[in-house]
DNA sequence: GCGAGTTAGTTCAGAAATGAAATATTAACG
DNA sequence: CGTTAATATTTCATTTCTGAACTAACTCGC
């Protein structure tokens, strides 16, 4: 009942209260969505220290390794992990710098470059997986496969109007 | 169908076939909630630009405009606002410069801080309200009534259990 | 082919956020 | 009481992120 996000939800209903126009519902929300996002955040940085990787890295590194080469355009990793591309480039020189992915260009197009995961990238991957998927199991452990699913299935909705907007 | 998600989305399902025993579903639900979560962000901070506020001082002045006397103590107002204490101390700072809200020490225990706000910041949030309402309605037309219930539902729980590890 | 407009990435200065240590006050307990 | 532990907040050095300007390479129409 009392759960983190009570405080939260209790100010917000106080404000509704006071101005019935007040959208509290989409407040709460993206309220929600914030928490639970800071709360990862925070959980998989601390997860991961030991590989001396931090979470958007770990982002930008199963992103690779979820291709059919381990490799993508700057830009794909852009857009696939969520990070703007001044984020892009400063991350890749840290993962380049630790030795877990390497730069190339594209002969076709010198605009790009292609980010590919080395050796040492991979091996990596596969030694912090087994506790990743630990942390992820975890997480969802509270849904149901349904629940999943259905929360999926809202969230997608949700964020397309977001890009619609 | 191609929403701003699907190579995200395609990405985890190729880690998926390597491995069926990755945990595919939550690692969607928490890459979604980031996405959601950095558009959301974007979004509130280019609408509040116009006021000289963004999105966590945002958040910060709906938490106090919660409240029966427009105060909280800054352990509250960390959180219900989901910020640590030390990004609550430089964020009310911030506020307090630009006179929207100002800091007390409580005479009952005097290691507290109470924050609360000025006539300044009351008359910023009426001034900003309008617009923010239009921006959550928005963001929230995707879906209906029941499905944002349903969400919201959902999301808690997720949220639980991620308190609960 | 060549100049105007795009697209892909990087740079850089400044803003935002964090962890760990420090400060100050209060609670707890023998 | 006194002193040890706990709580509330701040400080500060460092890390992380961003927007805006920049460079380089490509496209397209003429």
């Amino acid at each position: 009942m009392s759960s983190s996000f009570q405080p939260t939800e209790q100010r917000l209903a106080v404000t509704r209260r006071r101005h019935p126009a007040f959208p509290y519902h989409s407040a709460v929300l993206v309220r929600l969505v914030k928490h639970i996002y800071k709360r990862v955040h925070d959980d998989t940085n601390l997860l991961l220290k030991p590989w001396g990787i931090n979470h958007p890295e770990y982002n930008l590194l199963m992103m690779l390794y979820g291709t059919e080469d381990n490799a993508l355009y700057a830009s794909q990793l852009s857009e696939a992990a969520g990070e703007k591309s001044a984020n892009i480039t400063r991350l890749t020189n840290e993962l380049c710098r630790k030795g877990l992915i390497e730069r190339s260009l594209d002969e076709g197009d010198r605009r790009k470059v292609a980010l590919s995961l080395t050796e040492q990238g991979l091996a990596t991957i596969e030694s912090f997986l087994p506790a990743m998927r630990g942390l992820l199991d975890q997480q969802a452990s509270g849904l149901t496969e349904a629940e999943m699913t259905q929360l999926r299935r809202l969230l997608k909705k949700f964020l397309d109007q977001l890009d619609r907007g």
